[in-house]
DNA sequence: TGAATATCCGGCCGATCAGCGGGGTTTACA
DNA sequence: TGTAAACCCCGCTGATCGGCCGGATATTCA
C-alpha cells in the first residue's frame, strides 16, 4: 500500500497547485478519492472570507442525492463530524463518536447506503483568520487494517488538507476587506482594540482627538459596523488586529 | 529511507501523546531529530494561552550557545523563518527564502557553524484561539535529494508539528479565562460584539439594561479590559467569540 | 482633467458608557 | 452550615461615543 499511497500523495499534491477553477477542484476530489481507494472525498470550508455572513464552501465527491438528503434532514445539525471537526486540532476518526443518539444512528446508517465508507477521517485546518476547513474521507476497511492504513492516510491528508484549504482561500477568499481600510484607519481600529479611549489614540498618534473620530467612523461605515466595538469584533474575524508577532 | 521514517513516524507520536511535562517533550524533541537523521528539530509557539502578553514557548534541539547568541543578536527581527512562518499556512522551505540582505545572510552563515542543516523546513500550526506553533527542522542533504526527500519529511512532520502543538497547548495553555465568564456575562458580551447596544442586549436577553451594564462591568474586569471593546478584542483571541458554525 | 480617496481639522448634541454605590435570591460546594 | 459565586435589580455622575454638519490639501488613477 506504501508506494500506492506514495504516488497518489505527488500527483495530487500537484494536481491541487494546479487548480484555477471550481469545476477542476472537483475532478481533483474525485481522482484523489480513485487514487487512494476511497469511498468519498470532502472538503467543506467555512467563514473564508472576511464578512460576517458567508456562505460555507463546499466540493465533495457524494452523489448530489446524499447532499440534498443531508440538506433536506438538516444533518448538519448533529453531524458530529461537523460538530466536534470545526472545534478541535487533531484529526478525528470517525469510529470514536458515540451514536447513541437515534439521529446520529440514522445519519451513519443512512450514509452507508448512499455509498458513504464506514471507516472515516476528519481533518481539522485552521486559517490566519478564523476561516476553517475540513477535509473528510470515508473507505470501507476491516477494523484490524483501519489502524494502520489510518496512519498511513493521515500523513498523507493533513499535508492534502492544509493546500486544498490554501487554495480554496486563494480561489474563493478573502483580501476584499484588507485594502478597503486606510493605514490611518487602521491604525486608529488597532489603539481602540487595545483599549484605549479616542483621546489617547489621538496623543499616540499625534492626531487631533476629532480626527481619531472621523477616522472610526469611516472605519465603522467600511466595515459595516454600528459600532466601535462591532467594528473590532469584525476586523478580527478578518485577521486585521493580528499583533506583528 | 521511506522505512526508516515511517518506523520514526509511529514512535514519534506516540511519544508525543506520551508527553506529561516540559522535560520530557525536550526529549522527544531530541529523539525526533535523532529518529529523522535532522541536524535539529524545534517547536516554537506563540500566544498560547488567552491572555494578551505572553511569553513565547520554546522546545528546540539546538546547543544553548546558539540560542544565546540568536537572542544577543536579536535575529528574531530578520529571521525569516519566524517572519514569514507565522502568517502563512503552508510549509516553508528554507530554500525559498531571499538571502540578500545583510543580516539574514549573517543568520543562516552563523546558524551553520552553530550546527544547523543548510536545508530547512518550517511548518505553520494555526490553533483555534490565535495560538500559533512553528515546527522547523533543518538537515544536511544535497540539492538532488532534497527535494524528494523533503515530500517525505513534509508529511510525516505536518501531522507531527500538529500533535506537537496540541500537546504543548495542553500543557501550558488556555483555559483560564474561558471558565471565569459566566454564561451571562458571555451572551452579553456576544451581543456587544455584534454592534448592539446595552439596551438591546437587555432586551433580546430579557434583562434590564442595567443588569446588562453590571455584567459587562465584571466581565471586563475578569479580563483585565478598559472598555467593552477592550473586552471583545481580548475574548476574540482568546477564542470565546466564535460563532456556533 | 476631473473624480475618488487618504489625510487632516473644527463644532454640536443627545445617547451611551464606565465606574461607583447599594440591595436581593438561588445554587453549588466544602 | 457557611461561603462563594452566579444571578438579578436600582440609583447616580461625568466621560466618552456616535452621528451629523462644515472645511482643507495631496495623491492617485482613469
Amino acid at each position: 500500500m506504501s508506494d500506492i499511497v506514495y504516488s497518489s500523495f505527488n500527483t495530487t499534491l500537484s494536481h491541487i497547485a494546479d487548480v484555477s477553477d471550481r469545476e477542476s477542484l472537483d475532478t481533483v476530489m474525485k481522482e484523489l478519492a480513485a487514487g487512494y481507494g476511497l469511498n468519498s472525498a470532502a472538503y467543506f470550508g467555512i467563514r473564508l472570507s472576511g464578512r460576517s455572513n458567508n456562505d460555507p464552501f463546499l466540493a465533495v465527491t457524494y452523489s448530489s442525492e446524499w447532499v440534498e438528503h443531508y440538506k433536506e434532514r438538516r444533518f448538519v445539525e448533529i453531524d458530529p463530524v461537523i460538530q466536534s471537526g470545526f472545534r478541535r486540532l487533531l484529526p478525528l476518526d470517525w469510529d470514536g463518536f458515540v451514536r447513541t443518539e437515534e439521529r446520529v444512528k440514522t445519519l451513519f446508517g443512512e450514509a452507508a447506503e448512499f455509498g458513504l465508507g464506514r471507516k472515516g477521517l476528519s481533518i481539522p485546518v485552521h486559517g490566519r483568520h478564523g476561516d476553517r476547513g475540513l477535509f473528510s474521507i470515508s473507505c470501507d476497511r476491516a477494523d484490524r487494517d483501519w489502524a494502520h492504513d489510518k496512519l498511513l492516510y493521515l500523513r498523507d491528508f493533513q499535508v492534502l488538507a492544509t493546500h486544498l484549504h490554501d487554495k480554496v482561500l486563494r480561489l474563493e477568499g478573502h483580501s476584499s476587506l484588507e485594502r478597503h481600510l486606510s493605514a490611518r484607519e487602521l491604525e486608529c481600529l488597532q489603539w481602540i482594540a487595545e483599549g484605549k479611549t479616542a483621546w489617547e489614540c489621538a496623543t499616540i498618534l499625534g492626531l487631533s482627538q476629532h480626527t481619531v473620530r472621523c477616522y472610526l467612523e469611516s472605519t465603522r461605515h467600511k466595515l459595516n459596523a454600528s459600532s466601535n466595538t462591532h467594528a473590532v469584533s469584525i476586523a478580527h474575524r478578518a485577521g486585521l488586529l493580528l499583533p506583528p508577532l
